[in-house]
DNA sequence: GCCAAGATAGGCCGGAGGCCCTATTGCTGT
DNA sequence: ACAGCAATAGGGCCTCCGGCCTATCTTGGC
């Protein structure tokens, strides 16, 4: 369902908080980490993800160095931290599919993987915008994404914490029945039946705030 | 209650990424970020966090340098990529309380925050592993710290989905009865009243799997 | 101009969940 | 030896929640 990734870096705090980041977007789940290109080697060998991140400074073996050795691998975007035109050369010469500098925003590392994950490619510095743009959107699973806005906000409420019926009521300026109506329609949708687990959907799926 | 703290790092990846896995401990409230030095004295303008970490490498003004104008300000968790005993001298001498790797590992990052909120220092490289033991555990706030190991087990099945006394009851191999007692301490405890709030309060508190 | 879908609201009913009590057993620390 | 606490279990009560149906009004698409 979700697309399956593996994040390589040696940096423990970009590999573990990424990681973090990533895996709270519903329709991205981080299945491995890898710590160098050899470690990255070895994990790709017990498992196959969608789409691989690769950090190009690493000790032991570097990402351009892995890629090199890892001929019909999973599609990898090399997310580099100065990211000039002979990186990005040299990262598609390996046979990336995507380039992508650390400093870009999260939103688009996420759209980069989707676009990828799609088989599309990412390598011309002045065309990636344009293909982020066409993957803005996560990738909802079915029920959610056929959630209506006035559900989406009951939902993020009720995360929140606004669990009665007269505190939602309230908060949304409608009546009670109208709430439990909402919320009849909700359980429908995400295949859930009652107020506990649509909170565990909303959390999981990214509906907050 | 929780500590506070700022994160200021170039690469949108580390900081927000970061922000995000930080932000997920029960214990640290990630306040704002910033991506250079000059952003970081403007944030410390506008609030003032318990704990700032500050990566050294960042364009416009390094980290280093914003400390030096940062007389006075909250204590600095230097970050950087290579901790060599040169850097962590001039980081020293620019009035940094603490001095990590980005290798380290998110829990010792995190401890390294609790120690320095706690007004202890992490600069001698020998000393600072006896300082991190001493602040492993995350600082719950009142009501979750007292939860017993039962009553975490259910709220990590209640936060799994898990949300009829019938089905917890199955699970834990006890009495709905008994769900209904292990309930009712988790409400008073967590000052609560029903599952849905105890599902938000299970995952704030990262009480999962 | 019409139909589908969303937002609103109500009724009715059965059962689940929350609240208040009591009680037993076993472990731990003093 | 005893107090305290965790874990277990039960009874009774009453509210609120979820399931099932109907209904109106508005909006947007074809």
């Amino acid at each position: 369902m979700a697309i399956r990734i593996v994040i390589a870096d040696d940096h423990t705090m970009l590999r573990e908080g990424l990681s973090q980041a990533l895996d709270s977007i519903p329709d991205i789940e981080v299945v491995a980490t890898a710590a160098d290109g050899r470690e990255l080697i070895a994990v790709l060998g017990e498992i196959t993800p969608d789409v691989i991140l690769v950090d190009i400074e690493m000790p032991r073996l570097s990402g351009i160095g892995a890629l090199r050795k890892l001929e019909g691998a999973p599609p990898a975007i090399i997310v580099t931290m100065h990211s000039e035109d002979e990186q990005r050369r040299k990262a598609a010469a390996a046979g990336a599919r995507g380039f992508l500098s650390k400093s870009a925003p999260l939103p688009d590392l996420a759209a980069a993987i989707r676009a990828v994950a799609a088989g599309e490619e990412l390598l011309d510095a002045e065309a990636t915008n344009d293909v982020l743009n066409r993957h803005r959107q996560p990738i909802l699973d079915e029920g959610a994404a056929a959630l209506t806005s006035r559900e989406r906000e009951l939902l993020a409420l009720l995360a929140s914490g606004v669990s009665s019926t007269e505190d939602l009521a309230d908060r949304l300026f409608i009546s009670q029945k109208t709430v439990k109506n909402h919320l009849a329609s909700i359980y429908e949708k995400l295949a859930i039946t009652d107020r506990a687990q649509a909170v565990v959907e909303a959390i999981r799926l990214g509906i907050h705030r």
